[in-house]
RNA sequence: GGCCUGGUGGCUCAGCUGGUUAGAGCGCCGCCCUGUCACGGCGGAGGUCGUGGGUUCGAACCCCAUCCGGGUCGCCA
């Protein structure tokens, strides 16, 4: 059934003709969108990925045979149409771009027939993911998904443009590496020459990176798939793309220079927002103590208040417990929520207890300022007073605090007024509020491994200043590190890298390896700084996150051609499969499934 | 691994405290229609209520198990 295009050759995308074009006779292909037959005159929507154009069948002009084909089409064939452009007879859709005029069939051919979709093909569809992904190659078609696809190879271009200008240069790093047994889980890949060996995929280029400053390329960048075998998120894929840099001779003010004017040149030619630079900067520890989080959303208030001092000598035994033990009680205050319902503050305090907290003190302040709080009769009226007037809080407000160690209280409060602000609305796709978070604590310990482990990686160069701490309080040291927010997302960090060896052996030792462990590890980076190493710094966008914002979806999945879902399976290909015993035997490897029950 | 949430014609959903032949809109199929664009009119087909078991006179609904999605905590140097 299928015709040829012979003879055809298509001249416009659908939405490249406009009431310019009246009177030329033009060949568009694409698909069957949509088909009103009223009898004797035949209309179809036609859709490519440029949008949707009407085409007239008319027997007068397209022919009996013509308007026969034109009769059978259906939804997604795929057809060639040639005609003259007219304008409408009929009145102008104001909803579409080619609105105005029509293509008026002299000719039709069928490409290709088409099986009823699943779904519909259009945009703001509300099927189940689960069916969009088994046929991802329909849901591509839909408009939103080829907007954002469309955005995201725009955006791409222009960040190559931009760098390029700025003096970078592309070069490509191995897929297949070796496995850095710190941080992530790597995705392996088995060696068939070499036995028993694995290859890794890159969790990120970081090394090689680091080693192309080394090699004098001076300012190199990269748009590259990465790999982390970890669970997946609304963010988060097991292979996703950075836009990943590293400049030498640089420090953090080069690096956040030069990524200030890309994310401006991005913002504006892509989506026309204007970003006001420089971008606001705040330290790792202030963004913690005002918003509970290393990434704050700044769209809006709600701040964290630290209320410890004002507390510590009252009646409320969580309260005091928890300063007892090192902590503090710290709360916000939801303005204009004191009327809240219970059942509400009761989902809020269960939310709480979803990252690690025991409850969650509230007092909501009534109209006629009475209190009704969950921990009135533990304090004196002077107490909540006093507590009240430290979190400013007015008739209608409502406060919550929580008291435990300074972690758990830093992410109940700030996961809690971001979910607050979620259910208030308030969260304004269109607002993009940027932001640095600096100073990033260089360590953290941790309870699992008995030792500190690096907060960025292991490279990452401690603030000068902080250098002898390293001996004394590891914990305290601060790195020169930064992440680029955007809404409470992180869209990129990175880091100053170490280059004097003794620092790095300090590192190292900080760390828990020995010399021996740390060149088994990574002795081509440190041999590599032997030969001369400038100094040198960089950042890694998620690329995938960016899109997500620019194109305002609640998920990375919309941005990405082919995503995996939660279990890192592909509906679509349903890998990962198994494989024959023959390409198993060839890689001498045996299976051993049944520990994993 | 934990917690929350969903699964009913092709799609999106409704389905009460368990009660006769499980409904709607869209889509699909057929016929009619010369200016539609959410085309319209008439007619029609289509459902193991995710799966298995249990309770009951009787289960889409209650119980147990399990499968398949989504969100999230842990995890993500």
């Amino acid at each position: 059934m299928a015709e040829s295009m012979k003879g055809l050759h298509r001249s416009h995308r659908c939405t490249e003709i406009s009431n310019k074009n009246i009177g030329e006779e033009v060949t568009v292909m694409g698909w069957v969108s949509k088909r009103r037959n009223l009898g004797s005159l035949i209309f179809v929507d036609l859709r490519d990925r440029s949008g949707l154009l009407q085409i007239l069948f008319d027997e007068n002009y397209v022919g009996s045979e013509g308007f026969e084909k034109a009769e059978a089409l259906r939804n997604e064939f795929v057809i060639a149409v040639k005609g003259e452009v007219t304008k409408r007879g009929g009145a102008i859709n104001e909803n579409l771009a080619t609105g105005d005029i029509e293509i008026r069939a002299t000719e039709i051919r069928i490409l290709s027939e088409a099986l009823t979709p699943p779904f519909p093909i259009e945009e703001n569809i509300s099927t189940k993911d689960e069916l969009r992904l088994k046929y991802r190659y329909l849901d591509l078609r839909r408009p939103d998904l080829q907007k954002n696809l469309i955005m995201r190879s725009k955006a791409a271009t222009l960040v190559r443009t931009f760098l390029d200008e700025e003096g970078f240069l592309e070069i490509e790093t191995p897929m297949l590496t070796k496995s850095t047994p710190e941080g992530a889980r790597d995705y392996l890949v088995p060696s068939r020459v070499h036995p028993g060996t694995f290859y890794a995929l890159p969790q990120s280029p970081q090394l090689f990176k680091q080693l192309l400053m080394c090699s004098g390329y001076d300012r190199y960048f990269q748009i590259v798939k990465c790999f982390r075998d970890e669970d997946l998120r609304a963010d988060r894929q097991p292979e996703f793309t950075q836009i990943d840099m590293e400049l030498s001779f640089a420090d953090v003010e080069d690096v956040i220079d030069v990524n200030e004017r890309l994310l401006a040149k991005i913002f504006k030619e892509i989506i026309g927002i204007d970003i006001k630079l420089p971008i606001q900067r705040m330290t790792w520890q202030e963004a913690m103590d005002r918003f509970g989080s290393d990434k704050p959303d700044t769209r809006f208030g709600m701040e964290l208040k630290d209320v410890s001092e004002v507390v510590k000598n009252c009646g409320f035994a969580v309260f005091t417990g928890a300063l007892e033990n090192g902590g503090s009680v710290r709360g916000i205050n939801a303005k204009g929520q004191g009327a809240m319902p219970r059942k509400k503050i009761d989902a809020l305090v269960e939310f709480a207890k979803g990252y690690g907290a025991k409850g969650l003190a509230y007092l909501a302040i009534n109209e006629d300022g009475t209190y009704k709080s969950s921990f009135a009769k533990f304090m004196s009226e002077e107490e909540l007073n006093a507590l009240v007037e430290a979190m400013e809080g007015k008739p209608g407000d409502l406060l919550l605090f929580a008291a435990d160690k300074n972690n758990i209280v830093y992410s109940v409060l700030g996961a809690l007024r971001i979910e607050i602000a979620g259910q208030l609305g308030i969260l304004d796709k269109n607002t993009y509020n940027f932001l640095w978070v600096t100073e990033f604590p260089l360590l953290e310990y941790s309870e699992e491994q008995g030792r500190y482990v690096a907060m960025h990686h292991p490279f990452t160069m401690p603030m000068e200043e902080d250098l002898p701490l390293l001996d004394t309080d590891p914990g305290k040291v601060r790195a020169k590190a930064y992440d680029i927010i955007l809404n409470g997302n992180e869209i990129g960090g990175g880091s100053v890298r170490i280059y004097q060896s003794d620092v790095q052996e300090k590192m190292f030792e900080v760390l828990g390896f020995s010399k021996e462990e740390a060149y088994d590890r990574f002795g081509f980076l440190l041999n590599a700084f032997k030969y001369g190493v400038p100094p040198h710094a960089g950042l890694a966008y998620g690329f995938d996150r960016l899109i997500m914002l620019m194109a305002k979806e609640d998920s990375i999945r919309d941005v990405i051609a082919f995503p995996k879902i939660k279990d890192a399976s592909c509906l679509m290909t349903d890998a990962p499969d198994v494989v024959e015993d023959k390409q198993l035997d060839e890689l001498c490897i045996k299976l051993d499934l049944e520990e994993q029950e």
